[in-house]
DNA sequence: ACCAGATTGTTCGTATACAAGCAGATATTT
DNA sequence: AAATATCTGCTTGTATACGAACAATCTGGT
């Protein structure tokens, strides 16, 4: 019971102590949060989409709307750089989800394009990503939750 | 001016192209934009902060606040695992910005703390981060900012 | 046809981020 | 006191994320 009791105390830490302490804000708060509400996005959909994380599954939804698209480009589609979406791609070829090669008209693209594989898991994750977005909002309101991903878009 | 204009449609594609193609929405559309707009302040911030990430400016920031703690418990402070805080504390101490020695009446604990430096470095990065935080909401009213700020307080 | 400039993709280095497994120190339970 | 559980910090492995430099390729203007 003891024992709980100091996990409890110990994980509210970053909830409590500093109102306890004084009503001191981090400077950087905005930034602080974005951060930890990234985390938990990340963690909570990582409970809810088997096998693939929030940046391969943006890929494949990208590849799943546009088709063969050069690898680049499919970066810019999913805000990671050309040193980012390389290992990105790698790592969705490795599990045999999208397959790429030389474009013939353009020696310097590497088009990168669904497999078979590649449609099911995203259809399938499609669902469970939806789940993990409601979970992800859950402590708004709907109204708040509409509010709040407006307010993110505009901040994009 | 053909090629900037070349450029300057490259650097919309995000923007542009789903809209364009047609009304689809990527189904982890809030988790999406978190990544994207926790990116986004990352780049600010580092515009604005000489020398400093946001995670580091973080753990300056609590321990500037509560003095001497032990590496994990600045850890949860910061919203890091041991395994990133750790590496965090290499980085401030490789600065000077930070010591760390082991605690005499438990054996487990690293104390860390700020030195004279350190307090330095973060007393100046304290207004640089304020003015990145403001252009990180400058898309919003000051009133959009207070509301969105407080939501995204009760999402993390 | 040619050359300057731009784009694409790669590699390297640095910095989060977390899971899992580990050893050592401390705390709790019996 | 001994057995058990917990906590701390470390290490390894995997996955973003970005700056910078680079070669190969393509495009624009002449």
């Amino acid at each position: 019971m003891l024992r709980e009791l100091a996990q409890t105390v110990n994980n509210l830490d970053m909830a409590h102590e500093p109102s306890d302490a004084t009503d001191y804000q981090l400077s950087d708060q905005v930034g602080f949060n974005l951060r930890r509400a990234n985390q938990r996005h990340v963690a909570i959909f990582g409970r809810h989409v088997e096998g693939l994380t929030p940046t391969q599954f943006a890929a494949l939804a990208r590849l799943y709307e546009f088709g063969a698209i050069s690898q680049n480009r499919l970066g810019r589609l999913t805000a990671m750089d050309s040193a980012t979406i390389k290992g990105v791609v790698e790592r969705l070829r490795a599990k045999e989800l999208v397959t790429s090669r030389r474009d013939l008209t353009d020696g310097r693209l590497r088009l990168v394009e669904l497999t078979a594989l590649g449609r099911q898991a995203f259809e399938r994750a499609e669902v469970q990503a939806q789940a993990a977005r409601r979970e992800t909002v859950e402590a708004l309101s709907v109204q708040e939750a509409k509010l709040f991903e407006a307010l993110l878009a505009k901040l994009v």
